[in-house]
DNA sequence: CATAAATTGTTTAACTTCCAACATTGATGA
DNA sequence: TCATCAATGTTGGAAGTTAAACAATTTATG
């Protein structure tokens, strides 16, 4: 054997210092190796994180944000979904105060892509970068303590910093939607996403099924006839009769 | 015609924003145009630079964000001397303003190594992340306006806000160093570190040899007593007495 | 409004990649 | 030594991508 496995691999990582983009073809040439042995260290490699597979080859991985990122790759496509039915609702001009986690991060990057002029207050790092790529927009970050493990900033002075702003609109992700409202797992995030609905004309939460009927630590937003739900699945009967009543608007994506 | 050419292609690339790699059946589909135009889009756009090609998509070039990764990677035996340094000033449950740039980066992380229980307030991304690494710092983050570009908060909220605080020191990277004071090449960042420095009792800048009897364009602070310069070489002589005489300290890692 | 030019869609054939099944090699250890 | 197992190579058909030619459509312009 020339070389073991992993230090091909490592080549193949290193490889891909050099170039941004590989082709299995040309990898298998300069390895002197199959490309079905390529191909499959791909897959390896790509379970670690350490490269992103594109038809035909690889490519140098962006960002290593980790707790975000392994939430991220869960229910995807439903998150796009969702994402793209927000995005929607969005009119040019519109002054939004967005919120952290996974599902508002996919709504900031179709945001990003697709609308233009738009002012977004965020506590969120991640919002806040992924908004940014795109330099049309005006991108205002909250103050505040920040939480490392979550990217998040909260705390007194994030409150108080928004009792100074008015938006539009806020779109909020949750990780709990009941009759009761929408609700978070943690209090420092719980209470901003109160605030920022009362600062705000309307609000969209955004949350996929697997969120319905379950409950966390800090509810934060009653159901009314300013809320839109935007989610994946339909209701159950009971919640929905609910939402119905108070008036709120559903949008199943 | 639906959309025009150039605006097709402006999606293209915003979409690109969101996601680092697209295909072209996909993108196709989203655009509902033919598979055939989004190639012919491709070609044009890799001619401009503004994607690059693969084998059945296309994926986002590498540039455009590289400016701080690349700096960081220079220079970094000096500013690891220097970050050593001037940690070595820092005294358990100082709070400190730490503004944005490569140098004090490596501050940060040597903090986030070597200290415990600080307060830092800053405005910078990076910074933060770096603190918060470790748990026993409380990392205050400033608000304002985020350039995504260099991954910091600006603007007057963000000047407003430090009226609020106070820190014992102030630590701050530097663009150019001359007899007139430190200076940065941005105006926002400047106005931010001069009332950092007016905000602290004390004030460390790091700079190395490369930024000495340079200017730039934004001068953000004076030599003072209360001004400690660290860099990694010995200062021309008539810098050097020049800061002799306003009491300036000097510390050459 | 008619013509030319530019843009986009359609079709087809050649080519590339993918995947799964099976064969081969080489190292390990009883 | 032989059996075993992991790693790798080989193969063929399915599926996806490309490129070129041509048709259809839209836009520009006199």
């Amino acid at each position: 054997m020339r070389q073991s496995k992993s230090e091909r691999q490592a080549r193949i990582v290193a490889e891909l210092r050099a170039a941004p983009a590989l082709r299995v073809y040309d990898l298998a040439h300069r390895l002197t190796v199959s490309t079905e042995t390529v191909r499959r260290d791909f897959t390896e490699l790509e379970e670690r994180g350490l490269i992103n597979r594109t038809y035909g080859g690889a490519m140098r991985p962006i960002s290593l944000e980790p707790a975000i990122a392994e939430r991220e790759q869960l229910l995807v496509e439903e998150r796009e979904r969702m994402a793209s039915c927000a995005v929607q609702l969005i009119k040019e001009n519109d002054i939004l105060m967005v919120g952290g986690g996974a599902t508002t991060l996919h709504f900031a990057k179709r945001l990003a892509a697709e609308c233009n002029h738009l002012t977004i207050i965020t506590h969120a790092f991640s919002i806040a970068a992924a908004l940014a790529t795109n330099p049309l927009h005006k991108v205002l970050m909250l103050p505040g303590q920040y939480d490392g493990r979550e990217g998040l900033i909260y705390g007194p002075d994030t409150i108080d910093a928004l009792q100074r702003y008015r938006a539009s609109k806020a779109v909020l992700g949750a990780s709990g939607i009941t009759a009761e409202g929408a609700s978070d797992a943690g209090i420092g995030p719980g209470l901003i996403y109160g605030a920022m609905m009362r600062r705000s004309a309307e609000t969209l939460i955004l949350a996929d099924h697997s969120k319905i009927d379950r409950i966390s630590l800090s509810v934060y937003g009653e159901w009314s006839a300013h809320v839109t739900l935007v989610t994946d699945a339909q209701l159950p009967a009971g919640l929905q009769t609910h939402l119905t009543i108070a008036g709120t608007k559903l949008v199943i994506a």
